[in-house]
DNA sequence: GATGAATGAGATTTCATTCAT
DNA sequence: AATGAATGAAATCTCATTCAT
């Protein structure tokens, strides 16, 4: 089979996982289930994914693709317009996407639990060997930081250009806007429902994004801690 | 053996099996370890503990306890303190508990994730029946709340007394805190480093405080949308 | 407890486990059933009967003693009658105990079964431990001939007397009416029906007892074999 | 793999399990020593046999299986002598089959034991669930009745034929012959030793053996009652 | 001797993963 | 690569038996 036959092919079973995953959850899915749904054996689902654990990673792998994908097309239709818009469409973008895809948030959020790493390099103590060995763990290694850069790096440019005033260094307000979309997608899949504690959380999303505005314009006193 | 004796027991049961799933992570955890580490048998563990997932969750819900009690020890120690002191320390002290306690932020967030609820009720179809069965599970479910409700009514005291100037509603802002929280937290767990990308995540830290405190005074214009 | 008050509540507690095991039988009766049946506790059970095995084979062995007493009785009511007679009415009613006693049956043919002796003596390989060690097991082991060894002297007494008219050695006669019993037994035993195939088994009593008669008034050519 | 090859294994198995059985009784056999001596793993072994009754019920089967084809064999041996010859040989040799196979004759006559039945069908009470579940027990159920119909058929061939004079009915005696043969297994299994009381065991063999001519030939007065 | 808890041994199950054909 | 069977590791359960108080 040549290279791009087993590229579609492997595909094909990454979108039968999902599919799977998103029914009963990454423990009660059975692998067996998942090469039936894929109309292919278990044997030759092995043959593409060498673990379940592998499989599982590969939809992060898919998530951060299409996180990057999806940031670089703002990036890209925007090319004209302030930076300050860019990145906040940035990360509304990334709240949407996450409300929107379930697995894929989770799977990403999975992700970079696992791939906790301590001062010495990589915890892998808790790692499973079935992901240690999986090879779309190493390749989500590489592009793990790709979302995270796009958006930093229109936040400087922001800043040379001048419609982004804030004081804050662009790495920390980057990863402030990081956190705090990850808190509000966290929020959103323990829920299920459009609202909690009778809190719509559409505004929780404008909450944010008003103040991601509000920072990023310079609006807010920070202090020296930051900076 | 009396109630009392037998909280003990169990209590002694946990903290075994926290050491374990500490060192080697849930999935690497063996119950036969477990058992050995509490120098109890394995059919002891069951009766104690009627599934791997029971156990663990018993740690969830230890973690919710002294959430809660450490947010009511705030509460209490401060009473004569302005709310917004105490809101903001109850904001620091959860983004301390878990970044001190990596087990225990783990278990909280796992939980929240398990227990995903749909508009018709709890999303059961992703849940093992292990979770379903058990008794931590439904334990959890009845305190799961209380650190929110703790910090939502001192933000709502607070703008009672007049410390708190915010325009925002406060189950709104208790909401935001409490993502901006368990976004700094899952960072924190997926890093096991004080940095990452060179920023020391204790800046991090400092800036969702000090945003928290301009935005209890009341110093942001959010606009309308979320009040 | 003096010795007098021990035997009666170590026979209230065998007339328990009788029950228990006649309505589940041996393998689906617990020992925690056999306790509570009793009104004592496990451990009490345990300090009576140090196996369920052991508790087992008390039944056998009371089997074998309302054997033995059975027979003798039968003996001592009929000291004026011909022997034939009584070996007769031993043999009936040997017959009689064992279809109207399904337990005590059992409990004897299951006790012969798990007696299995070598050449070299008792054949213990596949005896449980428990059982090497029963109390009971030692006990029955002094009285498992005594039913046997008064029906072979009635038989005897009545080659003597002239009532017994055979040719036949008065054991292998009695080995014979005792193998042709135990197979009518195990028949009854494996049916709870009182016909088979549509025949009576109360006419296959009454030809054993018709072929008894015939073979000890010697109207049976037995030829060289047997005598 | 097709029906023929797991046939194969599946009777490789059982013979592995008869080996076991053989050398330490049912109860101290260990599944896992079986699945050992059977040169596979436990999973395996649950996988031919669902439970440690199945696989010993599987023995049963296959006692009763051997049984009919050793009455078949001498039918068709003999076709051309006199059934008076030929009822006799197999009433010879169910008992050297029993006596030559110590575990087939108890798997037989624990398997009838175990199948009682009552009046309202069979008394599922004392049976286990496993037993119940049992694929070899529904199996069994099929053809335990064979041999005795084979022999059952040759008596009634005899009577028409007129090698048989005895007036007793055939199903009559065929029970009868059964019970006979029966009651020497169990003496015979009781036992291990070729003699007891100093009597040699094929002592008596050679007398029921005698009593059964006797009988079929009609030269006994067997009165009113069993015809 | 009584009680409730615990032990130990083994049966059974579940699945991801691998083997053999 | 496809198929069905098998493996291995660990979870879970059952129960007779024992311990501690």
């Amino acid at each position: 089979m040549n290279s791009q036959k087993r590229q579609e092919k492997e595909s094909a079973i990454i979108d039968a996982a999902e599919a799977v995953f998103q029914a009963v959850g990454f423990k009660n899915a059975k692998m067996d289930d998942i090469a039936k749904a894929a109309g292919i054996t278990k044997v030759t689902l092995y043959s593409y994914f060498q673990s379940k654990e592998n499989l599982y990673l590969s939809i992060s792998y898919r998530a951060v693709n299409l996180l990057t994908k999806s940031f670089g097309d703002i990036v890209e239709r925007n090319h004209h317009k302030p930076r300050l818009e860019v990145v906040l469409q940035i990360v509304e973008s990334f709240m949407d996407f996450c409300s929107q895809n379930f697995l894929y948030s989770e799977a990403l959020l999975d992700y970079f639990e696992m791939n906790r790493s301590s001062d010495s390099g990589k915890d892998e103590s808790k790692l499973t060997e079935a992901v240690i060995q999986s090879n779309y763990y190493k390749r989500i290694q590489e592009i793990q930081n790709e979302p995270f850069k796009i958006l930093a790096k229109e936040v400087a440019k922001g800043q040379n250009e001048g419609s982004i005033l804030m004081k804050v260094d662009s790495m920390l307000y980057t990863l402030h806007a990081w956190t705090a979309s990850l808190g509000y997608i966290k929020i959103i899949n323990s829920t299920g429902t459009p609202t909690i504690f009778n809190i719509d959380l559409s505004k929780l999303k404008q909450m944010n994004l008003k103040l991601a505005e509000q920072i990023l314009l310079g609006k807010i006193e920070l202090g020296e801690g930051p900076i």
